[in-house]
DNA sequence: TTGCTATATATCTGAATCCGATATATCTTG
DNA sequence: CAAGATATATCGGATTCAGATATATAGCAA
């Protein structure tokens, strides 16, 4: 019953201009991120984990994030025992160049829309 | 050959707001469409007739444009040749409607996208 | 005339993408 | 202990993308 059809809210550059935004301000791990996407979209955009992990892992072969693995301990559980993993994703100075890239693509792509939909009621300037 | 990659693709929520947008300045038809919106656009935004064609027969069974056919009469040619048509859409009402919604939908779209930009450099306002 | 380009609508098709569902496993809370 | 949250990751059917193709007329220049 996969595939359910709805249309695409975010093309893949701005979904990936919105996971390098999160991470400068901040390391950050996948699950961690697609909530806040959808938090601070008031669920506006939601990146699901479908789409994210695959592009982090773009992200991480193009050099644009380091990673790392935390072990998270339980903190009443066996000190031995294995724990969960959390990954860890930090934007490296050629993910900085590539979000500032990104920004002004998006500029000027914002600015073209709006001349196709100024004089409508409600244009932006 | 053509030059261009980079092409920023656009949502399908997009593209139909920017069709709708260019006939709300006057009716017209599919080829000057697409012609205007990579003219206007600089070549940014391209809507060729595999995507184009498609979208507009979807609008026009949403009842979104209505149509006409247009015959197209050759200046030197036999005047009962069949001839070249052209298929004239124009925005009714209801797409005027959709539009106004989109539109809508696009700055609340930009608002968010801008609130996640916001801090770095060359942020919009 | 012949050839080439532009105009004009429309569909085909391989590749890419979308996203709910699934898989696996641990942690926390009632 | 059961249930839900946390956490990473892939699967797979449906959809979408964009170039190529198909069909046909108009106009212009060699």
């Amino acid at each position: 019953m996969a595939g359910k059809q709805t249309t695409p809210q975010l093309t893949q550059d701005q979904t990936e201009m919105i996971v390098l935004s999160v991470l400068s301000e901040g390391p950050s791990y996948g699950y961690a991120i697609s909530k806040q996407i959808a938090a601070r979209s008031e669920d506006t955009f939601r990146v699901g984990a479908s789409q994210l992990y695959p592009l982090l892992t773009k992200l991480e072969k193009q050099g644009l994030v380091s990673t790392d693995w935390e072990e998270i301990k339980s903190a009443s559980a066996d000190p031995d025992a294995p724990g969960r993993k959390r990954k860890w994703y930090r934007l490296s100075p050629k993910g900085e160049r590539r979000l500032e890239s990104r920004i002004a693509a998006h500029q000027r792509f914002t600015s073209i829309m709006n001349s196709f939909i100024s004089g409508q009621s409600g244009a932006a300037s």
